[in-house]
DNA sequence: CATGTGTTGCGCGTTTCGCGCAAGACTCTG
DNA sequence: CAGAGTCTTGCGCGAAACGCGCAACACATG
């Protein structure tokens, strides 16, 4: 394979990255290529989700490898938006809210943005990013070691932080839930997160779509508190929120615009 | 004027902001219009900032209204860049490094992405998510309240965090820097935090490109330590760089590729 | 040398774009 | 109520950009 060409892509991407936009006429002159070859360049940088194609040419896309935004954020997304919606119906202004990490209190997190004056401490960077610049929303991070798969904090910072503050309502996301064990995350140290986020607040939410209730995909476990609101969607079946209700949690089922169905 | 115009733009908002994508045809046939009428309205939010013209249809922009990204992080922007290769060129694989908030800080972070094996703590947003996601670097975050307009976290929470820390080398931007009195910045937390950012550190850099020389844009300081390099760029006067000499900090200047000047 | 992979330039038909124009809807004003 | 002004909309048209297939070429490998 030709390291010319890589080397023109790598090129690109990173004209791209520093000026912003870059045109296909412009790069084909600086290159001294053809416009075809220019676009099957921007084609394939595209679907590599470095770039973002425009018309003409392209620009940088900013922020998060596409990985995270529409792979994992495409996966029921109409879903997690209704949940999220619902949640947001919950706060009243003024409240300290605590945000977990995951895409779920991302969405949350997009909803709060025009919510008026809140106070909201997160332990994720997607919420952090939706409520960076508001004005009228203090934004806290609690700090932590940043763990690149799920883009959330972790560590003995974040739980000292964590153990300095109480909250009105703390938001959580899961992996898997079920009614027997709670919570499951990949990694203890989330699971130990997860637990002292739940005591640090008067009211909980678990807010776990249809396909995430009753799975086991790893064996690190929060257990649920009493006072604690499981939000899920409606393709949830019948027997599932039976699970959770048996032993006493509230199941709250919302569609996609953010109604309570049950 | 039609109410009726500006609700659907605002409705397309809404849509490309939540969907993250909308074509033409799609809207065209959500809000029975023609596409003309379509292409119309996503040129009127593509010059408003809010939205990002692609071929076929629109995209979300990420993040804050353009100012921010562009404007501020085009003003000197070769120069930063210079600033930031130079810095990077500094950092030995495996040290421990702290990086303060700011568009400099945020060049540096970029540049850091391709460095293997390192330990980076922040206090800006900024370089958060420019290095979020990266196997090969452990990212932390010090927390704290996020400022909206320097997207850098402030607060209690972040100086108790960086006690429990010592780092190989810091880098720091700033608002204005003098011989005289150091580092200005709009807010006393800031400086504050900045004086202890550098007591935490063995070698502290300032990363400050020739416009910041002299300033005394706000009236809270935080004094430069002995053990102190300040880089900056070509254009920095020859007055502004003795002042710095004569005080005993070591002043490094650097050209737009990276490389030392002086 | 033959083979295979990857890249490039070119031509083609298709899609999308931007612009000008005329018609319609609304507001304001006399 | 009439008329002027503003804004918007649909339509048609030429220009630009797009994707695709084809043939030629470079380069590494067996």
């Amino acid at each position: 394979m030709p390291r010319e060409a890589d080397q023109r892509r790598e090129a690109i991407l990173e004209l791209a990255h520093t000026t912003g936009l870059a045109s296909v006429e412009e790069l084909s002159l600086r290159f001294d290529v053809t416009p075809s070859t220019i676009r099957r360049d921007l084609a394939r940088l595209q679907q590599a989700g470095s770039l973002a194609r425009t018309y003409g040419g392209a620009m940088a896309i900013n922020g998060r490898p596409e990985s995270s935004l529409r792979e994992r954020f495409g996966e029921a997304y109409e879903a997690k938006r209704g949940l999220a919606r619902w949640a947001a119906g919950q706060v009243v202004t003024g409240e300290s809210l605590l945000l977990d990490a995951g895409t779920s209190t991302g969405a949350l997190a997009h909803e709060l943005r025009r919510m008026g004056p809140l106070r909201v401490s997160t332990v994720g960077l997607t919420a952090l990013q939706e409520l960076a610049g508001l004005e009228d929303v203090e934004v806290e991070c609690l700090g932590g070691i940043l763990r690149p798969v799920s883009l959330g904090f972790v560590g003995p910072v974040t739980e000292a932080a964590l153990e300095r503050r109480t909250f009105d309502r703390t938001f959580l996301g899961a992996d898997g839930v079920t009614a027997e064990d709670g919570i499951c995350e990949a990694d203890e140290r989330q699971t130990r997160l997860k637990e002292l986020m739940m005591r640090r607040s008067a009211h909980v939410y678990v807010l776990a779509h249809a396909a995430k209730l009753g799975r086991r995909p790893f064996h690190a476990w929060a257990p649920l508190p009493d006072a604690c609101t499981l939000v899920t969607d409606e393709s949830a079946t019948q027997a599932d929120v039976a699970a959770f209700t048996r032993r006493g949690i509230e199941v709250v089922v919302v569609d996609s615009t953010g109604q309570r169905r049950s």
